[in-house]
RNA sequence: GGCCAAGUAGCUCAGUUGGUAGAGCAGCGGAUUGAAAAUCCGCGUGUCGGUGGUUCGAUUCCGCCCUUGGCCA
């Protein structure tokens, strides 16, 4: 308990898309010595702004966003690199005598940062190729069942049908030479170095939420999303599968530019996206976290969240 | 006003040669370890437009009415 007391703070202000956590954020920065971490792996991106709700130049003169704009849309980037990024800006803002405000929606990147990762290899993208050139000649089941006799373990919680799973689980035992089951069964409790504080935005309503998105959605078109859209393809070098192109709205756009299918449909399946998108990082914070939540409707949620800032920084 | 077509799940539709119905999408629940705004799994009761009739039994056949679309006046 008292060395638990002795570590420094971090609060993690969490929910779901379109549920107002920026504009909270925003406050709080005015209000507390705290500083910004984005815990998103769309605002990454560059040049990728009006459909990741991105905060505009302005707000981030006044509140400064750590971990957006590190990426070109043409690379990728993970779990892990989060956890090492996010670890690295979270010393520099304790060793100011601050604290880091970790403000998100992607939930693996909050567990991974709590949680920590076990040790495995990264990415291999000529090995993901063949392994993608193989499940096309036979089918990823087949390549389940191959699974299953390398790493019955995982093979187990994983289903026939999820190409990225199996795939990724073959990747490590084709670098490590060892079954990631046994990997992941190494992994020891880390404690992030941190005593957390863990809020959660989000409305009571789920019509309420889904008003928001739709709302918000017609708005990044009127600011110009599909313009957006359009220079990232007059690019040239990107494409649909890349994870930055598959983020929800951009995917739809990508499709409607391309003839794909009309605008309103366009409209109707990014909304839809998005929707969805909130129903999983919903499904996240049930489970996972034991965190105070707060309807941003609800007129006192921010003095609410106030005294909760106070209580746990003076603690 | 007359003729024709349609009316079935939130939406688009399929179907029942008469035994009260099922797909896609949406929605809901869940999983989640270097792509996670990703990827995957599970969940289908709805006055079959209304009302009368025929029938053991009607969402299905018949009559009338309502609504929508089209054609003719």
């Amino acid at each position: 308990m008292s060395t638990a007391q002795q570590l420094p703070p971090a609060i993690f202000l969490m929910g779901p898309t379109a549920a107002g956590k920026t504009g909270l954020a925003v406050e709080l920065v005015q209000r507390y010595p705290v500083d910004i971490i984005s815990v998103d792996s769309a605002m990454v991106y560059r040049q990728m702004d009006i459909g990741t709700a991105k905060p505009d130049a302005d707000i981030l003169s006044q509140a400064p966003h750590r971990l957006i704009d590190i990426r070109d849309p043409a690379e990728s980037y993970s779990a892990a690199e989060f956890r090492a990024d996010a670890l690295v800006e979270m010393a520099k803002i304790t060793a100011q005598g601050r604290v880091p405000l970790l403000v998100g929606g992607t939930m693996l990147y909050f567990r991974a940062l709590a949680g920590g990762l076990a040790t495995l290899p990264s990415a291999d993208p000529e090995l993901r190729k063949q392994l993608e050139a193989e499940a096309r000649q036979l089918g990823w089941p087949a390549l389940h069942q191959r699974l299953h006799d390398l790493d019955p373990v995982i093979a187990e919680r994983i289903h026939p049908n999820d190409p990225q799973r199996i795939q990724r689980a073959l990747e490590v035992i084709s670098l490590t030479g060892r079954p990631m089951s046994e990997l992941q069964n190494e992994q020891s409790q880390v404690n992030c170095g941190y005593r957390i504080l863990r809020l959660v935005i989000c409305p009571d309503s789920r019509a309420v939420l889904h008003q928001r998105i739709e709302q918000r959605f017609v708005q990044m078109l009127q600011h110009g999303f599909l313009q957006e859209v359009q220079a990232l393809q007059q690019r040239g070098d990107l494409n649909a599968d890349m994870p930055s192109m598959r983020c929800v709205g951009y995917r739809q756009a990508w499709g409607f530019l391309q003839g794909e299918m009309d605008q309103p449909e366009m409209i109707r399946k990014s909304q839809a996206a998005t929707r969805q998108l909130a129903k999983r990082q919903l499904t996240w914070l049930r489970r996972e976290t034991e965190a105070l939540w707060y309807d941003p409707q609800w007129e006192d949620a921010r003095k609410a969240v106030q005294q909760d800032f106070d209580r746990f920084l003076e603690s």
